[in-house]
DNA sequence: TAAAAATAGTTACATTTGAAACTATTTCTG
DNA sequence: CAGAAATAGTTTCAAATGTAACTATTTTTA
């Protein structure tokens, strides 16, 4: 995957010469955004792949470890993941799968499922975690204390103008 | 769509307690990333969805209309949109099955093809790149000149980490 | 407390996208 | 210049994910 992102800033340029009134520098903000996400679940999911696992399932696992008593709804895991109820059945389905996850009845409220690690399960999240963390270090190694802090703040904000945004509309 | 990004950071909060050696606050920057994307992503699809597009469709017509004599191949395509170029096979059907596109093989390099707006697709889409950039500057409205140039600068910083990162592994 | 509404999970179906294989054409190279 | 390699586009197949409909439970409410 070709990811030059002077393809698209060349076009908007082109656009911006022709037609008045577009906000430039917000425009390739978002498209800039899209990019990096693009590379940033690549390389997520480069790493993970070694280990069999991808974003979702990788998050999954280390989700159900940070549990209290290692017990953790779909219901609640969907909100963590951000994917649907149904997603979250299949991923379960493929845990359980693979060994790493038991899905049992939850003796309180009958329409609800507790997913747990298994102790394979656990062992590997707890293999693959201390790795990702160090690759995360080394991806972030160019940017100050100062620079994380100030790039959390304006991400966070970002959010909020899109929410606020969303609703509004 | 739930994006309580809360679900998150307590879990992450947790494992940190049990488990030491986290770069916590890179290990949130990475996932609010994800999230923000989401969010951006659902709210330029609501938005489009108005006028039948989506930002596979709307972006495609961008850059054909930002092409010199408008005509545009599908291989600079699919690097504009970072996508494949299967993809932009397909997208160039529903375009020209919508009738905002025209297709046709290129005389010069007979392997290619020629992507050109309709009339009624350069039409389409000056009607909407003037709503869509008005949305975006309210999107944007509570950022100063500043803090766009600083995400900005922070944003290709964090790509060139993720691909000196991706071509050491 | 009985009916209505909400919630949890699953299933069936649809959408979006990419990898690999394939054809046609052009460019490189010995 | 003839064969090999590269390039452009398409097709086939597969992977990932979401919506809507459905069942089973629990909670709300009149």
């Amino acid at each position: 995957m070709n990811l030059d992102f002077t393809y698209f800033e060349n076009g908007i340029g082109r656009i911006s010469g022709q037609l008045p009134g577009m906000p430039q520098d917000r425009v390739v903000l978002n498209r800039l955004f899209f990019y990096v996400f693009k590379e940033l679940d690549d390389v997520y999911n480069q790493h993970l792949s070694e280990f069999g696992l991808n974003s979702s399932t990788f998050l999954a696992l280390a989700m159900i470890l940070s549990s209290e008593d290692n017990r953790l709804n779909p219901s609640h895991l969907s909100d963590a993941l951000i994917a649907s109820r149904t997603n979250v059945t299949r991923l379960a389905d493929d845990l359980v799968g693979s060994g790493w996850v038991s899905r049992k009845p939850c003796t309180q409220d009958r329409r609800r499922v507790e997913l747990s690690l298994t102790p394979s399960g656990r062992k590997l999240i707890l293999t693959v975690l201390p790795v990702i963390w160090q690759r995360i270090e080394q991806q972030w190694i160019d940017f100050s204390p100062a620079e994380i802090t100030e790039f959390d703040r304006l991400l966070r904000k970002m959010l909020e103008g899109l929410r606020r945004f969303r609703m509004a509309s």
